[in-house]
DNA sequence: GTCTATAAGGTGATAGAC
DNA sequence: GTCTATCACCTTATAGAC
């Protein structure tokens, strides 16, 4: 730990992103807030003015959070095939270490106007080697003709929501929590091999 | 319109599931139910007593809703092969006209304890004919060796999450409106094709 | 059954002492 | 910068008239 010693503000940052991501703008109350960062609640005014600027800046980090955390895998200097399973790694490891990340980005993102992301920039994905990859194989015959964004967002949406509706799941299927983990590693094969059999084989 | 007056319960609680399903548990306001349902407030607890009673009947009702209505599909007397595509088909279209629904049962389902679904019973995927085909295909050789959860998982995956996280994958690829039917259609024929192949050429 | 009025407690936010 | 005390408002819930 070179930097021991965080400032109150960076305190308080950590404990509204813990709550918000658990109890959503609506659900969240800044007595539990202060109560996690242990200090006053005023403090969370003095440093953030309201509830409302705390909750944006809290959104704002997560929502980079989500949507960044891929992209230095898709840049890699290695073959789409290869990156395919990695991205899918990827995933299912961070999205089960936080699960309420993308659920809480995924969920205030209907009730925020779109211009409260303008100055966070999408459109990142489309800059990658990994985009550029699948359309240049898509392009000269190697890869079967679709949208790229098709294959990201089959990616994300195979582990992405198996996690996010665990409980769900579980319960359709009597899984106990022993055996979630075999379900997860048996998707971590699965996945990759069915995206790239079918963009390979066509 | 053959029962055209509905009886005030019955307004006050198609009210409610709208609210919650839109806002949620922490973001519904016993108000607003009444507004929508052109009634009295003092008239949601003459009915339903608190509001986490009312909430309770929404939710169940809506978990059943959601879960239930591919059942029919995988019950009919048709191969395995047909009946993925009528199920992406009916989860695509069931999801982009109520998107709310999915999210509002995955999201308050993480907060309501196991035991409070206890009644309502899962488990049903398990005994349906779908089922019992990808388990008779696995076991014949003819459907590549896996758990029949994993399709039907994957089937719900590739088209509920799209529809929820519509606001992010816009925002990621700054696809229009106007597109996002194009996406959805190439979705609806590309889910099919890819699952049905991984599971018969192996 | 339906309404008005109001209680009782919670919640975001601020003033002011230190 | 940090705390205590407090305001002003909102929200659920109930009492009681009709």
């Amino acid at each position: 730990m070179v930097d021991e010693q965080k400032t109150t503000e960076e305190i308080i940052f950590e404990a509204a992103l813990s709550v918000f991501q658990r109890k959503g703008l609506a659900g969240a109350r800044m007595q539990e807030i202060a109560d996690e960062a242990g200090i006053n609640k005023s403090m969370l005014h003095y440093y953030f003015r309201s509830k409302e600027l705390l909750f944006k800046q809290v959104f704002i980090k997560s929502f980079k959070n989500f949507s960044a955390s891929t992209l230095p895998i898709m840049n890699l200097e290695i073959s789409w095939e290869e990156k395919i399973p990695l991205l899918v790694t990827h995933y299912l490891t961070a999205m089960q270490k936080r699960p309420d990340l993308p659920m809480f980005v995924i969920n205030e993102m209907r009730y925020n106007p779109e211009d409260f992301l303008s100055n966070v920039g999408g459109n990142k994905i489309k800059d990658t080697l990994f985009f550029a990859q699948l359309m240049e194989g898509i392009n000269n015959g190697t890869i079967r003709p679709m949208r790229p964004i098709q294959i990201v967002v089959s990616i994300i949406s195979e582990t992405v929501f198996p996690v996010i509706a665990k409980p769900m799941i579980q319960h359709m299927t009597k899984l106990q929590d022993t055996n979630w983990e075999a379900f997860i590693a048996d998707r971590e094969k699965m996945i990759p091999q069915m995206l790239i059999k079918y963009l390979k084989e066509f």
